[in-house]
DNA sequence: TTGTACGCGTTATCAG
DNA sequence: CTGATAACGCGTACAA
């Protein structure tokens, strides 16, 4: 069979019309058939059935929605970056939870760019999704306000935004960042280097707290020179990582405040042998076969799958109509494993 | 301002009507400023402009792609397991090509689950996608013919399906599995164990096909007992390694035919150094810190993200609505590194 | 250059 | 229990 024969490019698909035609029925039966609405006689149900797997009817969800009071059963997620396993994890929790209900993922990938963010957003709003989880670049947030008061349920997952009402779901950044940092100077590590993304992304900022706030609880200064914001990517990591191992004075610990820096930094080190022997590296973000890695590596685990349910539970509670509740904040633990 | 203040949810959006009120303009203009239409006077498009933004207007884009010839701009993504980084590499991809478009992606998660891909197929189906790409669980694949029947646009991406004619894009599994398995035996490995997802897995299918076609290249009988075909995650991977350690003649080397295999044969090798020192592993799948395993590991590489981005040109490329070429297959090339 | 009328596919309402 | 009618928001055809 070619190509050519299967396929009905102009053909267009089947319609209630159709299926009520066939059935010998009014399209108003054919709906109510399908919609499992009561009150209508068994042999009628059975010819509608038969007609429309018959045409291999599908009901038109687009037009469906048009309709006063429907929903779309889409779920919009903007994520900053898929290819991050991190978030994959975090959009196959959202999946899991939102898919028992039928509701479907629309998703998008901002890239850490504001500008992409916002037009997936507005595009998103356009399709009338019934919610929105948004993994915020930063930056104007004029659009997520705008998803708010078109009456979009929207949750923020991972990051928090300054001067926005908004559902929000948190690592415990801050504490975790702490424990991580207390446990290498407990080690009696003085030089402690910082590697994170830049200052205005929230996680990082908030883990930047966690790491200078176990220096003062310990009474121990850090070295300025030593603390290095604004690595996006692993490749950004590794030279700044190559660069603190050029220093007269290199530190005797890291702290990687993400999986993205970590990779940076094990890639820098695996090419300095010397220097990584002695090195304890603690890392935000577990990875796969962390455990694995011939370094002495220490990692501050949480679960964003569990954070991606967590995400589509809080947007699938607030799609109730008469939901006026205050905006909630949960934040999900950290565990240090040496 | 609390969230009450700020919420909207009775409010139904603005439409066009509501614009062209505002603007003093027929719903007419509106509609033709909006979608860049010529022949409007400069200050009613200035009119129709501020009004839209005054009111937060967006088109509803279910509605516009009601009327005949109007795409969604949608693309249905169906994938076996999200979680997987390498499929997240190729949604990755697929959003690259297609976001340039303006198009969008409903992404679904079959979990290697025939029934689950249906459902989300017929739902993308219904919501009127303008094409799929689909990494096929494998079995019934009436839900598939379907879709091409319906005149949407199909491609396949990872595995074949028989009896389907549908474009499809792959890696070069056997001749990948044939490179790898050929450098061990040319290592003057004899008992090399071949560890990979069940035989209905069209990729496994083929890797094991290259397995054994560089055992006859080479004159070498491999030994079926060494042949584990059917895990389909890490766990499952790690207890058979442990059942292969555990031979009275374990091999020597081990062919791994997917990354998820990869990682339990290193989890259980992690548990057994001394064994883990001589073994030689070849690996199907690069996956990110690979080099930097503590084992003697090769792998085949391949590229998911272009693997993606082919798929997304392949499904564009057939929107055409003249097209009618017959059904294509490209393969991308693996490469092995030592 | 601008506006009016209609139909895309669906379902709520109401009459029968 | 069933069907006719209307309307959801938008864009095309045609009229002005």
């Amino acid at each position: 069979m070619s190509a050519r024969a299967v396929k009905n490019r102009g053909a267009t698909a089947p319609t209630v019309q159709d299926v009520a035609a066939a059935a010998g029925v009014s399209p108003m039966t054919v709906s109510r058939v399908l919609s499992g609405g009561p009150n209508v006689r068994p042999e009628k149900v059975q010819a509608v059935m038969d007609a429309a797997s018959a045409l291999g009817y599908r009901r038109n969800e687009n037009a469906r929605s048009l309709r006063p009071g429907q929903r779309t059963g889409l779920l919009g997620v903007v994520i900053t970056n898929v290819a991050n396993p991190y978030y994959a994890q975090v959009q196959l929790g959202v999946e899991e939870i939102v898919t028992s209900d039928g509701m479907r993922l629309l998703v998008g990938n901002s890239g850490e760019d504001t500008e992409r963010e916002r037009a997936l957003v507005n595009d998103f709003i356009g399709r009338k999704v019934d919610g929105l989880i948004v993994v915020p670049a930063g930056g104007d947030v004029a659009h997520l306000r705008a998803a708010t008061a078109a009456g979009v349920p929207l949750v923020l997952a991972s990051r928090q935004v300054d001067g926005l009402d908004a559902d929000v779901v948190l690592v415990d950044d801050e504490g975790g960042a702490r424990d991580g940092t207390a446990h290498l100077l407990a080690e009696g590590h003085r030089r402690i280097a910082f590697l994170g993304n830049r200052l205005s992304v929230f996680t990082s900022r908030r883990r930047q707290e966690g790491f200078e706030r176990a220096h003062r609880e310990a009474g121990v200064a850090f070295d300025p020179a030593l603390v290095r914001a604004g690595q996006n990517d692993d490749v950004a990591a590794h030279d700044v990582m190559i660069d603190l191992l050029a220093l007269d004075d290199p530190p005797t610990a890291i702290f990687s405040a993400n999986n993205r820096n970590t990779v940076g930094v094990l890639r820098a080190l695996a090419e300095h042998r010397s220097a990584a022997d002695s090195m304890h590296i603690v890392a935000f973000d577990d990875f796969e076969l962390s455990s694995l890695m011939p370094f002495t590596l220490s990692v501050i685990e949480h679960d964003p799958r569990e954070l991606g349910r967590t995400a589509a539970r809080m947007v699938m509670s607030r799609m109730q109509a008469d939901d006026e509740r205050e905006s909630e904040m949960i934040q999900l633990p950290t565990r240090f494993r040496r």
